[in-house]
DNA sequence: GCAGTTTATATGAATATTCATACAATAACA
DNA sequence: TGTTATTGTATGAATATTCATATAAACTGC
């Protein structure tokens, strides 16, 4: 150790990512995503859990590919999730009828009543968020990434 | 298994988390850098790797837990991470001036060299992204998550 | 119906991340 | 100064994620 050092670091340099779309979004994404976290951690879920109880929040079943991609994990990650899930009493699990090789992930009792507390939470922290921003910017920021969404959308072919 | 089955799930309905914030920056964040991890992939960098390096491409000195910060992981993941790269031959590191504690980390020229190629790619990538987006809609996302990301920002608490 | 192919999930091994904590250096202040 | 508290990084154990692959069910074209 002990180098030349390439500068004597200036405290605001204009990187590379400041103005990087990717790097943006998630940046925005984890600081948003992480302050409810904490919310999510005091109620002794995780957060793949948390998104998994989130997702089903709606009656719907889901397969396991289907929550993969929803909670944006792999599909491996989820069948243990869903397992630990399962162990907990908070999920559900049927075959696919029209095909007996899908498991379907559905909530408990349990489960439901362990997302609505949490879903309102969720609610008030996004309000918020937006309420600090103005309603136009709220309103275009949410049209802005649902536009960019479903432009990149993986039409069927998607690795992950 | 073989449940009463909750509901013969509808193809469309209307999910929370289609319309809640934190996911959809989530969502927008991954299907974005997912993208554009195919060429981080292929160029021989996981994604951690290449965000530390564009993180230092500019020339900066960096610490540990400022590198941990931007790269949105925690200081152990990064320490590990770092010493990998320095394995490598990627980056150099040496011991703050002022605070002896710091573990400061800088690229080489290897890695300087290895990060050029990726930051072209990644500019052409985000031009194809913005393109396909239309130039206001592309000055607002990237106006307003700054401003999001700004509002945001811990101020010095910062638990990650 | 039956080989060959594709698709959905599960599983074990390899890898990465994280938590808890240790250690070292600095800061605070009596 | 000499404590005591705080901060930055490292490290080992526990945990989670992922890759590669196995298995089973469903399709496809004869």
């Amino acid at each position: 150790m002990r180098q030349p050092a390439p500068k004597p670091h200036p405290t605001q340099r204009l990187e590379f990512v400041d103005d990087y779309l990717a790097y943006l979004l998630a940046r925005a994404s984890h600081l948003i995503s992480s302050e409810f976290h904490h919310e999510v951690e005091a109620s002794g879920l995780t957060v793949p859990e948390w998104r998994v109880l989130a997702s089903l929040a709606g009656g719907a079943q889901r397969t396991v590919g289907e929550l993969a991609n929803i909670v944006l994990s792999k599909q491996p990650t989820v069948t243990k999730l869903i397992a630990r899930m399962h162990e907990q009493g908070w999920v559900e699990r049927s075959i696919g009828l029209t095909d007996r090789r899908q498991a379907l992930v559905a909530l408990s009792p349990v489960g439901r009543q362990r997302v609505q507390a949490l879903l309102r939470r969720a609610r008030n922290h996004e309000a918020r968020v937006l309420g600090s921003f103005g309603e136009s910017d709220s309103i275009r920021l949410k049209a802005i990434l649902k536009k960019l969404i479903s432009l990149h959308a993986p039409v069927k072919i998607a690795t992950d």
